[in-house]
RNA sequence: GGGCCCGUGGUGUAGUCGGCUAACAUACUGGCCUGUCAAGCCAGAGAUCGCGGGUUCGAGCCCCGUCGGGCCCGCCA
């Protein structure tokens, strides 16, 4: 007998077959029975008028969540769920479950708040709709990965305990290193722009650690980042097309191998414009004077409410879910941007803004020796932590730069969840460490 | 770090100008039920209303404190 998943017992009508998974439901209706059982990737029905077919189950007290090898005949049956279910069951207890889960998890949605939710992630992720976000992560993995590989990226991974508390300093996790103090890495930048002068073009998927206080529906303190760098550019618009490709990719990827998540989520996929409309800085803020009167110009960035705005414009302006802002002030950007050479005080850099949300922060790098040295002493920052990142400078690196995708931001905006924490597995925030 | 708000059975809520034996849904237990798919119907068990103190004849409700949590802003992905 072959032993197959839930969402293969269509290709096998007729069949006797074996499944795996989980009690997700049992529906007792008196001369007829229903267990709906669940595995790694849908749900499957099997119909019982003998009772004794699931004493298995029902004579030891057992419930939800109880793991079990149910045995069927494949039949197609239009009343069904999905038109095909298992008949002459049998049942196989593998792991007893007595006690009901925290959350009940096979109702259509969950009704748990929010810290609920968290508290008992453990079960609350085996929910079908709570797993389709995560499968969606993975296929956004999958299709960031693709796009890139397409392109002649090496994905690289970087280390995530350094030595210096180097892009900006306060809002680093220190840790105990064998006595001495190191620091969880709050972002590849220093090592994928290094790994540019070794394969040109580099990616990487890896966790990042912010220690900032912050306590938002869009923050947590560690987060996946999705890490782009590549050298020979132009200036900060050749970064911006490929971002464009690679969200392109990713969109495409989830289109095509995810659509019973996408369709379970209600997911309202965006589209992606050949060239997403863009926005300097500059201009954005005269666009907030002059559509809402408020003058935010001057403000050395702009605040959550002044990207919902520009959002709404873009849609407006060009149909489009996404809108690049350039050219933020130097100021407010970090060290080793590159500057506008035309426009003193501002920047190669952008933001890509999906749906109001900063989704990418990208940009130019410098990438001459001699521009580092200044641009470290006029952020009056010591040379010497910095040696190692500057030799890739001293021996020569391209004109080159990059962007970071923050993954649970993608997932969140492309699913219009109401907060990060429901597109982070196991989210660690200001006072969640746990599960 | 600043501001606003919330803690009631396992879970989600109602009750909050003080007067209940704390209500409803779901989950759970038992019974009925031959096509459920958020199954249905009947019955039952389950909460000293986050914790501590105070006001009062009387506190889930008012006051103070404390702990836990949520949202917005700052900051960022």
């Amino acid at each position: 007998m072959e032993t197959i998943r839930t969402t293969e017992i269509g290709q096998h009508v007729g069949q006797r077959v074996r499944l795996r998974g989980w009690v997700h439901n049992l529906r007792l209706l008196g001369g007829v029975s229903f267990v709906v059982l669940r595995d790694g990737w849908g749900t499957a029905q099997g119909v019982t008028q003998d009772e004794t077919a699931l004493a298995p189950l029902t004579d030891a007290g057992l419930g939800m969540e109880t793991v079990i090898e149910l045995a069927g005949q494949v039949v197609a049956e239009p009343q069904a769920p999905g038109g095909v279910e298992l008949h002459d069951l049998s049942i196989e207890v593998l792991t007893p479950v007595a006690d009901p889960p925290p959350i009940p998890i096979n109702k259509r949605q969950i009704k748990a708040s929010l810290p609920t939710l968290l508290d008992h992630a453990v079960m609350a992720n085996r929910h079908p709709a709570r797993r389709a976000v995560f499968r969606l992560a993975a296929g956004t993995m999958a299709g960031f990965r693709a796009t890139l590989g397409a392109r002649g990226f090496t994905e690289i991974q970087t280390p995530k305990i350094v030595a210096s508390a180097t892009e900006s300093g306060s809002n680093v996790f220190e840790i105990d290193y064998f006595g001495r103090p190191a620091y969880l890495a709050q972002s590849p930048q220093f090592y994928k722009q290094i790994m540019v002068g070794v394969f040109e073009r580099v990616f990487e998927v890896g966790p990042v650690f912010r220690a900032e206080p912050h306590d938002t529906t869009r923050h947590v303190n560690e987060y996946v980042s999705l890490d782009v760098e590549f050298g020979f550019i132009e200036d900060h618009f050749t970064v911006m097309t490929t971002a464009r490709d690679v969200i392109a990719g990713i969109i495409a990827t989830l289109e095509d191998s995810y659509a019973a998540e996408l369709d379970l989520l209600n997911a309202r996929l965006p589209a992606v414009p050949a060239a997403i409309p863009h926005i300097h800085f500059a201009d954005a803020q005269d666009l907030i004077l002059q559509r809402h009167g408020v003058d935010v110009r001057g403000e050395p960035d702009l605040s959550p409410q002044d990207e919902r705005w520009l959002a709404a414009w873009a849609q407006e302006e060009h149909g489009s879910d996404f809108l690049f802002v350039t050219g933020y002030p130097m100021s407010k950007r970090p060290f080793y941007t590159h500057p506008d050479p035309t426009r003193p005080g501002y920047s190669n850099s952008f933001d890509l803004l999906f749906r109001g949300v900063e989704l990418i922060t990208g940009g130019q790098r410098l990438h001459l020796y001699a521009n580092y040295l200044d641009a470290l002493a006029r952020a009056d920052y010591p040379v010497e932590p910095f040696e190692t990142y500057l030799e890739a400078f001293r021996f020569g690196m391209p004109p080159h730069g990059g962007f970071a995708i923050g993954l649970e931001r993608l997932l969140m905006q492309l699913l219009e969840l109401p907060n990060l924490r429901l597109a982070t597995l196991f989210p660690r925030d200001l006072n969640r460490v746990a599960p």
